[in-house]
DNA sequence: ATAGTGTGTGTAACCGATTACATAAAATAG
DNA sequence: CTATTTTATGTAATCGGTTACACACACTAT
């Protein structure tokens, strides 16, 4: 591999000439120019990243952490943070965190030693401290830290849920149960406050309507198995995320319940499985790929020292009917 | 940040001690090893893997690229890989190719100058030629390029094929048809390959009865239909990979067709979708995670130049007896 | 003619580590 | 007791870039 001096010895110049020439900065005479970027040429150099880094502290590299990129809400997010980097000429390194606190401080700590520039964290336990600690810009994604300057993108989750009870209500539901996410998540909470506002005042809810569950398929099915024993009533269900959606639609099926007419499902995120599972899951859909791609620009405003026009971003979201609710 | 630099003055003794200290390297003296790591605690120090990497040529960073990582096969592939990278200390750079061989190239140009340790291909339109241009390690995963040197890990495709379909045979199919995937890729004329092995001499064996569709749902649904509409008679499907038979099934359905009693459907994968639609999708399922782990775990032997005991791994394949076909 | 500004280029320090080489003290051998 | 080996540490070059500073020359302004 060729570097700034070969090409300084073949074009007869200073390895400062050649570094103007390839930063476009300071003066360079136009036929100097033409001598360096032919010794360019012939050597077939290119400039040495990890040099560059040193002097600059930039590696062009930002980490984006999700909790596990098999969960299918984060594949279609990191595409699109990826694809924006791309664009940038940055380049992503991915991290699974399985929402450990530990896990995901120590991958930033090593994050850092590489001289990241930056990080997307669609993934936390953390504390908004702890990511100030940081010292790296970065953006959460999907997440809510309780912290008045760390810029965030998420959608409006609590008027989505709002929007997917009264759905359910609309669609003439008379006992509807909300299947949350787990509890340390706010975000979960946020959706779970949306379907309070609506049902709260009405004579049939009561508090054990809600069953936290993770966001796993399995568990989603046995929640909701010992809710429907419970309330055999219910005829609605909210559920927290589509997984979570497709585990409750499971265990209804297995009670032979039927879907839409016996028991009406709505989920959140909008997921590509929603249209995969029959009947397909009406949802509220988060605009995932538009809101990985909003953190990524930010992110690199931020590596850049631009600056941000807004610090939080609340995406609408939009329902999706399809065939576990009725029509109209 | 401290540097070496304020923890040898710190510590009262020379960068080169401190060095090696850290690298385990050469002699210290047990004493002004105490110094040193006390005034590493002190400082708080961590050192800097760029500088490190200038020197080292090693960024203990490797890229993996994925043709999508929104195509569900590549999830749980990624997953695997980065689990085992971050084991042994390293950082995965993710790179979505849209298998355009295009980006793919300047991809790796990009991730050469940031003196990546080594590649693992899930996504190759590359020629072994190019391959070996890249001068870094490089293990292809899923794929199969036409060389003699490069470490490969698959699974049995055309074995799994052959299984696969003498499964349906067993079943009691009479005319059984081939989704393949699409035409320029080694894996989709591999199982294609097993197909025919088992069906080419039979009395209702026809050419048309192959389809190839690119690995998307909506596509391969199109394709059953056009297919039906000239072979009605067919009574089950082989499909090149799960959402391939995903779309195919929706196809069948949307027909009227009453799966498994009228068609039976077999997938190739074992993607977790498989298990979300109804029926369930019964399938050949290669050992996604366990692949993606072993490619890691060689790609790091060839990077800490340790002999590979074998170049190519080809896993076995298990089948997956679900809804989609009858019992026994 | 002199000072001042804009253009063009080179020298060498610097980023933060690693390491070859030199040197010296301590331990062991003969 | 000297010769050799082992242990312990420091100095300075190096990795491959960037950039502050110095210097020289060509213009323009006074």
């Amino acid at each position: 591999m060729p570097t700034i001096r070969d090409v300084s010895k073949l074009a007869g110049v200073s390895v400062a000439t050649v570094s103007r020439v390839l930063n476009r900065s300071g003066y360079v005479h136009e036929e100097t120019e033409r001598k360096v970027l032919k010794a360019i040429k012939e050597l077939n150099y290119t400039p040495n990243f990890v040099a560059r880094s040193l002097t600059n502290k930039k590696t062009g590299t930002i980490g984006l952490m999700v909790p596990d990129i098999t969960n299918p809400f984060f594949p279609e997010l990191a595409r699109a943070v990826e694809d924006v980097m791309q664009q940038y000429g940055y380049t992503t390194i991915l991290g699974n965190s399985d929402e450990n606190p530990q896990k995901e401080k120590q991958y930033i700590q090593l994050l850092k030693q590489k001289y990241i520039d930056g990080v997307i964290l669609a993934s936390t336990a953390l504390t908004a401290e702890e990511v100030h600690t940081f010292k790296v810009p970065v953006v959460v994604l999907d997440r809510v830290v309780l912290s008045d300057n760390i810029p965030m993108v998420t959608s409006k989750n609590r008027e989505g849920a709002r929007e997917a009870t009264r759905f359910l209500l609309e669609q003439g539901c008379r006992k509807i149960a909300h299947l949350r996410g787990p509890v340390q998540l706010r975000i979960a909470d946020e959706r779970c406050h949306g379907y309070l506002d609506v049902v709260e005042k009405l004579e049939w809810f009561h508090p054990g309507l809600i069953v936290a569950s993770n966001y796993d398929m399995r568990q989603a099915m046995q929640a909701t198995l010992e809710l429907l024993k419970k309330h055999p009533d219910i005829d609605g269900i909210f559920a927290g995320n589509d997984i979570i959606a497709i585990g409750a639609m499971r265990a209804v099926q297995m009670l032979g319940i039927s879907i839409p007419e016996e028991m009406a499902i709505i989920g959140y995120d909008g997921i590509t499985m929603g249209e995969i599972v029959y009947p397909e899951l009406t949802t509220m859909a988060q605009p995932i790929y538009e809101m990985g791609a909003l953190a990524a620009r930010m992110l690199i405003k931020m590596i850049e020292k631009q600056p941000l026009d807004t610090l939080y971003y609340e995406l609408d979201v939009q329902l999706i009917e399809r065939g576990t609710t009725r029509k109209g």
